[in-house]
DNA sequence: CTGAAAGCGCTTACAG
DNA sequence: CTGAAAGCGCTTACAG
């Protein structure tokens, strides 16, 4: 980093001189100012800002999301950006890509950029590093996240109510009188469990269902998640209702359930745990639990917008909060009581 | 002037400890930090900015989109996101929710927060005033513009290539036999036709196909799109073959059209001009045209910081570009030969 | 013209 | 937990 003494130094004249060569001082003999302007580009020497930026610029709030590729992280975006534009803030939106070290990378980039606040959603399972959580705090910005995993430190949260969501799901289908359950969706590879799986888990545990129907599918393989249904709807003694990770994989599980010759849902009862706009559109449209990530967002941004009104502007370090959204179920034509006999398609010999 | 050494003196502790208490340093007894912060807030003492050069912040671009919701919009934002990320750029992102007033003040903001340049994706038929685009020239920013109607002056321009598509749509469809061909998307209200069905009319009359089947409805009212698509199956000289302005369309048409007994593609067929992921799930797949939106967002930054670079802080103004992005056709199962006689399903009269 | 010196504001390593 | 002291970067009044 390059100063008024270091280029002094070099032009072999005083910090004085350097500085007078700077502002226009007239008594500068020119050949001395033009040495000195030459070393200040060199070097690039940058002059401090006259105006003091953090008071007079437009607020700023960072977000850190995995992608906005993904239609659940648009949403949460779309939410952030909606009570920023009313509060008048400023949104950067950074992208971690499910990487720990893109979030480091990008939450000492927003450090830099000196913004109020930020919102994250790492959606990675390892927590960010302690350092990295401390130099917000030493920064004063004021950090919001939106899962259970990218700081483990206490800290502000909203987060969707994945053991709602998953009671409401499994119960669902439980009323129809479906004992036999399996769910498709990634399953955790580690040690930390993501928060979904292990909420069905405990949902299906606690009405006495079977866990081992649950089945490990990762989202980037249609081929993978057609191969896990297959398994299940072939499976003699298999589930007659499957709750699936995300309604495109439900959308999937459909179209191979059909293929096999099955009907949904007379044969086969489909649950989604996300709506998107699209799954009313299907056919059959698929029954759904709304989580409102929009919600999320929103409310998180609302949540460190208080937070820096509570502090003015001023250290302070209130007792975090923690706010869960409720998530709905939309009922639509994927579910119904499972079949009298259970039909095993006779494309599974295939 | 408030300053750590004065409210050092007035709290009665030394300017370290001022300084502690202002960086969340633990080691600082709680009543201290209360005390010092009170005087803090009374003094309106504000810390200085950790970014002193002004021209050492990160360069930030300015993205302004109708809806992060959209999808269109979204993957725009993805490919805008990524080249600006791979530069070190961070993006700033707006919602015009296709409203130019938006455009405008989120315009005015962006020159405000001096951002280096703006991709602007307006999504409204009226253009920006010229006086906002003056703005933007006398500002040293640089904007790219992503459709053909947000601004009407010459400036450089990224978008998808519709006419390539429309004809790509219209042959795939005319190859396969069919000979009346309806558009289900929203039509020009005034003056100013948007980009797609004026392309797919070009491409339609190139073909000596008639042009009575183009209906209008407008993608938020699902209730509208069935309306329409009805009368579109149930007319006994209509098409055999209907082209949608999105795949969402495509999946409410679909559905109708299987509601009303018909089946896809054998008694109609369906091309969508956007390709969504989801596309290829549903049941039949819907062949569609791909767009590659992400291809729009990521092209319109790298022509936006190849002319920074061009400038190198240099006021100039080089020949506007426009880049048009290839569409490519996914040929999947919705599309047939028009059925030897036209079926009217009996439904209709209900 | 130029610089040594003193000063302000912020920051940090060290001593208590 | 706290502060005296030393240091950095910038700035200015003063001496030459």
């Amino acid at each position: 980093m390059s100063s008024i003494r270091k280029i002094a130094q070099i032009a072999g004249v005083s910090p004085t001189t350097v500085f007078r060569a700077l502002h226009n001082d007239p008594h500068v003999l020119p050949e001395t100012r033009q040495r000195v302007l030459e070393l200040v580009k060199l070097y690039e020497y940058k002059m401090p800002s006259a105006v003091q930026p953090h008071q007079s610029a437009i607020p700023t709030l960072g977000c850190i999301i995995p992608s906005v590729g993904n239609s659940y992280c648009a949403r949460v975006l779309q939410g952030v950006l909606e009570v920023a534009f009313a509060e008048s803030y400023h949104v950067i939106t950074l992208e971690s890509h499910f990487n720990v070290l893109h979030t480091c990378k990008a939450l000492q980039t927003l450090v830099e950029q000196r913004v109020q606040g930020i919102v994250i959603l790492g959606g990675h399972y390892e927590p960010i590093p302690r350092a990295s959580a401390l130099e917000l705090w030493s920064s004063n910005i004021v950090p919001v996240v939106l899962d259970a995993t990218t700081m483990d430190a206490s800290v502000d949260r909203v987060h969707i109510d994945e053991h709602a969501m998953a009671r409401m799901a499994v119960d669902y289908l439980w009323d129809f009188g479906h004992r036999v359950i399996g769910y498709l969706g990634p399953l955790p590879n580690g040690k930390n469990a993501p928060g979904r799986p292990r909420a069905i888990k405990h949902a299906l545990e606690a009405r006495g269902v079977s866990t081992k129907y649950m089945m490990n599918a990762m989202p980037s393989t249609v081929e993978e998640i057609v191969e896990v249904t297959r398994t299940l709807l072939c499976d003699p003694h298999g589930p007659t209702a499957i709750i699936t990770q995300t309604d495109g994989y439900g959308a999937i599980v459909t179209r191979e359930a059909v293929r096999l010759g099955l009907r949904v849902p007379e044969d086969i009862s489909l649950l989604a745990c996300l709506n998107s706009w699209f799954s009313s559109h299907l056919l059959p449209a698929i029954t759904a639990v709304e989580q409102y990530p929009e919600k999320v967002g929103s409310q998180a941004v609302e949540l460190l917008l208080r937070r820096l009104r509570e502090g003015d502007g001023l250290p302070h370090r209130p007792e975090p909060e923690t706010i869960a959204i409720a998530p709905v179920l939309y009922e639509r034509e994927s579910c119904a009581p499972p079949p009298a006999v259970r039909h095993v398609p006779t494309a599974c010999n295939v």
